[in-house]
DNA sequence: TCTGGGGTCCTCTTTCTC
DNA sequence: TCTGGAGAAAGAGGACCC
């Protein structure tokens, strides 16, 4: 029987800051953006203190001003919670050699292999993590990735949450759709209108149905989270597909020399880190965004794979030249996909 | 009124090639 | 030479994740 494991780490930005800055303790503490809540940028965590007045993570930082003046708004330090980050995922290490990083303050462990029982493994790795950092983190336990998910979530902070498959009908049927993975705001909100607002919900709909609605691959997804069924393996080892940078405005520009001069040092940004991790691309994307939030993007392909900066700064001014820009801009982004090694 | 940044994956359309 | 089709590749957009 497969036994996965999956720790999400409590309010991990806000925490974090929480223990090196002891006066801040139970205060409300929001990180997002550069930390000026009268700037543009979204809160990356917020404490569960600000929570309590609505604050959310994804939320902009104006409005989370609004609801709650008096917290703590600090930058995102992501050296800092990297670092940290790397302490936890060597604990993690030491109980299972199958682990899936899912970003800086989550991951899956597969710990069929282990001689000691869920609680037990639960209840050490939390132990260890707080001897360690401080800090606390909530575990969810189940035969697959998207269980444990589901299971890590059910009681924070600080959970320990174990489902069997014998637990379906019980306990995921009456959460509503969204705690699945895979299901946002989109669809969701088209789910509401055809009534269907739980897993349960979702679980009665045959699987022809949701592939008519939802299309094959993700039609068949949904049939099947929806029972519980996941048979994805952990992610132990991955190459980069991409990489990017983008960057929003202060204020919405027209301005053709300022674009063009963040496009610039964008792309220059984004070569360094495409030769600091020896790759090199053949498909390089230019992104505008609009006042209005549309979105749109340019692409053009190389015949040769390069990391030549003045060869992948002169497509991406060719992708911009491409765009009508009648309308003001609020962000610039380059991407380079196609990413290749020289290794054979 | 607001709506970041760095990614992945999927779908649909257009363009290229045979 | 023209035309059409099939299939692949490229381009664009969008949903979703942390």
């Amino acid at each position: 029987m497969r036994r996965v494991l999956h720790i999400d780490m409590d309010a991990f930005f806000a925490s974090v800051e929480e223990k090196r800055h002891p006066e801040l303790k139970d205060k409300p503490i929001v990180i997002g953006g550069s930390g000026d809540p009268s700037k543009r940028g979204v809160v990356s965590t917020a404490s569960y203190e600000a929570r309590k007045y609505g604050v959310h993570s994804a939320m902009p930082l104006k409005t989370a001003y609004r609801l709650c003046p008096q917290a703590v708004f600090l930058p995102v330090d992501y050296n800092e919670y990297a670092r940290i980050s790397g302490i936890i995922k060597n604990i993690l290490a030491q109980f299972s050699p199958v682990m899936e990083d899912v970003g800086i303050d989550e991951a899956f462990l597969d710990i069929s292999g282990s001689g000691m029982s869920n609680e037990q493994i639960a209840r050490e790795i939390k132990e260890r993590i707080r001897r360690q950092t401080g800090l606390s983190c909530s575990i969810g336990i189940a035969p697959n990735k998207l269980l444990a998910k589901i299971a890590s979530d059910m009681q924070k902070p600080d959970g320990l949450t174990v489902i069997t498959m014998g637990d379906i009908e019980s306990r995921i049927w009456p959460l509503p759709v969204r705690k699945l993975w895979g299901v946002g705001p989109k669809t969701e909100a088209f789910l509401r209108k055809i009534a269907v607002h739980t897993i349960g919900d979702l679980a009665s709909l045959s699987q022809d149905d949701l592939v008519g609605q939802f299309g094959e691959s993700y039609g068949h997804y949904l049939h099947e989270a929806s029972h519980g069924i996941d048979h994805s393996p952990l992610i132990t080892y991955w190459e980069p597909k991409s990489i990017s940078r983008e960057t929003t405005f202060q204020t919405d520009t027209d301005d053709w020399q300022t674009i063009a001069r963040n496009l610039a040092e964008l792309t220059r940004d984004t070569v360094d880190d495409l030769r600091g991790r020896g790759y090199k691309t053949n498909n390089v994307t230019v992104k505008i965004r609009f006042s209005d939030f549309q979105t749109q993007t340019r692409a053009k392909t190389i015949a040769e794979p390069t990391d030549n900066l003045e060869a992948i700064r002169k497509v991406a001014f060719q992708c911009l030249n491409r765009f009508e820009l009648k309308k003001k801009v609020r962000l610039v982004g380059v991407r380079l996909g196609g990413l290749t090694t020289d290794e054979v």
